[in-house]
DNA sequence: TATTGTTATACTCTATAACTATA
DNA sequence: TATAGTTATAGAGTATAACAATA
């Protein structure tokens, strides 16, 4: 059973660039810009999970389970859900053809969620078409620049 | 009346970090970490809508409405969605005093929607409030690193 | 006729609370 | 008793389609 609807419209503008006070601190500026790559990010991934007949939730479940399996409540605690709510998504994902249940081995209330093969196909999918939509935005910085807002990122989104 | 829900988990994880093939092309890691950090950045915005009792996308409207009155199609545009998606959203807004309607004078079919004051207090205390919750990342660079990281950020959404 | 906004309807995502089964 | 998951229920966000009012 496919779903026909594509819960997408792409928006004309992503978020107010700034306020842009004619001295505001330069503090202010960097906020700004993360806010508006993180909604053109997710505008991007909105629209990748609508065109797969997936909500964005489902697109970042299928990404998480990729190289994993996990129980109900592993998966909501990384997607920062209730358990509650997985009910229903892996219901409907299952339904799909996408994810499976299994009774935890090892635990006999817990139940380990994993991906189908075609879930997995579609989670390596998904993968290249993201790098595909977002390769007009990263290819406008040479590779060097590239390498360096990498690691620029990498050192803001350090855990420690 | 006042809403007393508060749809927010924070997440344990963001998004996997990689695939890490080990000789994987650096392309695909600058994709990852944009991925992560969108995710990373929107949680925090979802957490700062919550506190507030509000959902990530009456946020948004709040940022945009700021400086701004909109017609109710063109609030659509702005955030890629349906106009019969901006009447509810409008509704909820309205009866918790944020916003307002009001006829379009030029055009009687069309129909302003603005921040009420007490809208407007609610859209800067947002505004730093995020800046506070975002510093915490922002700090870990020098302040050098950050102009750095703002400016290759502008290029890559640069619209052009 | 075309455009703006609302209404009706339906589905997904989300939560809280109560429940069942297992530890 | 405490934990894992489901069910019941409810509200928000989203869409499509049909409609009323205005251009």
């Amino acid at each position: 059973m496919v779903r026909t609807t594509n819960y997408v419209k792409l928006p004309r503008a992503m978020l107010k660039p700034s306020l842009s006070k004619k001295s505001a601190p330069s503090k202010l500026g960097l906020v700004d810009v993360l806010a508006q790559a993180a909604f053109t990010t997710m505008a991007i991934l909105n629209k990748l999970a609508a065109e797969n007949d997936l909500s964005l939730t489902q697109l970042r479940v299928a990404g998480i389970l990729r190289d994993r399996r996990l129980r109900m409540l592993e998966l909501a605690d990384y997607l920062g859900l209730e358990k509650s709510t997985m009910t229903g998504l892996v219901d409907r994902a299952e339904k799909r053809g996408l994810m499976r249940r299994a009774p935890n081995p090892d635990d006999g209330r817990a139940i380990d969620v994993f991906l189908t093969k075609e879930g997995l196909k579609l989670a390596e999918r998904l993968q290249g078409q993201f790098q595909d939509a977002i390769a007009p935005l990263t290819t406008k910085l040479k590779a060097s620049d590239q390498n360096l807002l990498q690691e620029l990122l990498e050192r803001l989104l350090a855990s420690d």
